[in-house]
DNA sequence: TGCAAATTCTACAATATGTAGAATATAATA
DNA sequence: TATTATATTCTACATATTGTAGAATTTGCA
């Protein structure tokens, strides 16, 4: 029943585009900069010069929602959809999967090019992740 | 000229299958293993229960070959196809790549859940990876 | 030069994503 | 209740990726 939310990731892309496919990515945009919405309502959200139809969006809802990505409820005769998971979570669930993922790829690999990415770009999180491997390593040795 | 490796990494599935199809993958194999192989002579390490056919091969180390996968070169009236990457060095590009996308996505989760992956799976690490971090955290200094 | 072997060309299948027209269903209202 | 505006479903096409392979053509060695 509840299926899991499958997806592929392409490092190639720019952030939700690493997962979502373009107009995915814009109505999961819509959904959680304004709520719940209509068809309509999502349209109507996209830029006024956008020329796109409404089956086109239907079908693309629709599908998101059969994915697991969104949830949809009828409220009159238009159905409504939402997001599965909030922004947050969504984040959080696509990296803890590429992240594991990556991880039993290559473990060795992964590690060396995090620290790489972290001293390179944001330097400053070495402290916080120095402070976070402390308190794991300390977990480990009361465990 | 040179074109770029790209690929999707599908953290649903398993080893090199994240990266590569099923056949992409057997073939990779083979010329890991054996080297430089003609479509004969992968066939041929292919296990003899395996009904595919010649063609089927070719097309897919010629894509393998355009995507930059591969390299080919003719020997008498065939070709021959090795690695563009050895093992390592495509662990290496794949890892480099997802973690480097990952972190662009979000950085905070991808380092929580790297070190909760870690401490699950492969606690002796934390120890390596403690260091590593000290070391970048001194050269950081250092600069 | 002839033939076995290899290549190229072409094409079909399935899946993912973007796109939308046509037909049908539905709810509100006149 | 009958009408109508609106929403939905169904279907289908396009492109890209990957697996698959037959047919036609080329090629190099004996």
């Amino acid at each position: 029943m509840n299926k899991q939310l499958k997806f592929h990731f392409n490092p190639f892309k720019e952030g939700l585009n690493q997962v979502l496919g373009a107009l995915e990515k814009d109505i999961m945009e819509v959904l959680w900069n304004c709520g719940e919405s209509s068809v309509k309502e999502i349209l109507d959200a996209f830029s006024s010069g956008r020329d796109i139809s409404y089956s086109t969006v239907i079908t693309v809802t629709n599908r998101m929602a059969k994915k697991g990505l969104l949830k949809k409820r009828k409220v009159g005769k238009a159905f409504f959809y939402r997001p599965a998971y909030n922004r947050e979570q969504f984040y959080e669930f696509i990296s803890k999967k590429v992240v594991e993922g990556v991880s039993e790829f290559s473990f060795q690999s992964a590690i060396v090019h995090f620290v790489d990415y972290m001293a390179q770009v944001d330097p400053d999180k070495i402290e916080y992740f120095s402070k976070l491997i402390e308190s794991k390593r300390k977990s480990k040795f009361r465990s």
